[in-house]
DNA sequence: CGGAGTATTGAGGCGCTTCAAAGGCGGTGG
DNA sequence: CCACCGCCTTTGAAGCGCCTCAATACTCCG
């Protein structure tokens, strides 16, 4: 197994744990779960929309997201993963979930077994348990998106979601809040944010010239993180990160 | 315990077998949890924002729904949960979950409380497991909602929210998806459609006069059901409903 | 019969979309 | 190594959908 798929389990299985009290026995049943590793170019489909699929998918490197298609063409990017979060962990216990997978970058996923998952959780009420708080917390975020899509302006949206992601980046050990890659380009900002790429464009001009944002190619800078935050009223507590060292502000 | 009341229970623990097999002794377990009804008004909270509370709420009957707030007063409807459903399941998985939880219309509610729903279920993995689905269906449904707010626009957003509601009653036994009685104002409807009041009415409006939607106080008709899911683009899988008896059009 | 919440309709404005075109940037092949 | 090509980014101009503000009618209930 590659390192950053090692790396990436861990995480999960670290995850995992501060929100079940795991035994050692769950950990090393967890760790030792079959895993194969996967590289995905960018824009290709992991898993297809209504596809049926034997296997929960891991991202080690890259982002993965999970979208729906309408009839027109058009998609709404519903979850953007970052490495060390299974991205359809929900598939597990609805194997027909409806959302096609797709990586958003050049991606390295980690393959691991749906009936090796039903049976380790079936083995272990403390790990299922922790698999039913892990998708809750996953359908908190999408409940937090689908409030911004519903009632905010572009700027508030674009803003909550460099909030959210510089969080979910730094928590995963993907760079820090204030700094971060963001390998997106602007039409797969736009799916994700329900605007056009052209929106999404002067949306980002406009954060740039009120000076809460720097792009950099694809690295962001936020420069003063409690603006940012303030802009998209963004409350982390949805995101149930438990802060390794720091409290954050 | 009233009628309304068991019957709720009988419907939530039935949407449950179909989910993941239960035992006899599964369902026993579930139909003997400590049930306290309650009464609420229309408009009046049953669970604040970021409120703890330590019990589970099943309609039995009105409508609930989960709501999230916005600094600026504005609010965005999440979910709208009939009768036979609990509606904050998650909350049982992690307990800071957010979103408030409000009686929509004069509702009964059944509290159970979250202590016995957590013995129950680290009690048969298939209580838990069945537990599991049902939040994952959830929060399904919650992202099928999110891609119409962000992706759709008035007609087709409502068009939506009419067939699912159809569904769920009908599935519910609350009425048929051609017609049902569903008593939420205009500005409520709103609220979860993420549009103004005003444009909810000229909404339906639209509906009434291409044919699609009758409207009559409260009840709604449906004349022509497939012409009104081919403009919601409406698919029912997403609700893993599982016809009592009949297959649907 | 009065009052409050709800429904309905009109007029005007703003934000995002659409359509269009030019400039940057990286990758690939000659 | 450079020239080219495709994708992405950036900017402009015009249109449409939903919002805001505003006023009137309806309906239920005391």
């Amino acid at each position: 197994m590659h390192l950053s798929a090692a790396s990436a389990l861990q995480t999960f299985v670290a995850r995992l744990q501060t929100l079940s009290p795991l035994s050692a026995d769950d950990v090393a049943a967890l760790e030792g779960l079959d895993a194969r590793v996967a590289h995905v170019r960018s824009n290709a489909d992991i898993v297809g929309a209504g596809a049926h699929f034997e296997h929960a998918v891991l991202v080690a490197t890259g982002l993965v997201g999970r979208y729906l298609q309408l009839a027109n063409g058009e998609r709404q990017i519903t979850a953007i993963h970052v490495p060390g979060e299974i991205a359809d962990l929900h598939r597990v216990a609805t194997p027909n979930a409806g959302s096609a997978l797709q990586a958003l970058t050049n991606a390295t996923i980690v393959l691991v077994s749906g009936k090796e998952l039903r049976e380790v959780a079936a083995g272990s009420a403390r790990i299922l348990q922790a698999f039913w708080t892990y998708s809750a917390i996953d359908a908190a975020v999408l409940s937090r998106w689908a409030v911004n899509l519903a009632r905010c302006g572009a700027k508030v949206r674009m803003a909550h979601l460099l909030c959210e992601i510089g969080l979910r980046m730094e928590a995963s050990g993907q760079g820090m809040r204030a700094e971060f890659l963001l390998e997106l380009t602007q039409g797969q900002l736009g799916d994700a944010l329900g605007l056009t790429p052209v929106h999404v464009n002067r949306t980002l001009k406009a954060l740039r010239q009120i000076g809460v944002v720097e792009v950099d190619g694809r690295i962001y800078r936020i420069p003063d993180w409690p603006r940012l935050a303030a802009i998209a009223e963004f409350d982390p507590d949805y995101l149930q990160i438990v802060p390794p060292a720091e409290v954050a502000a």
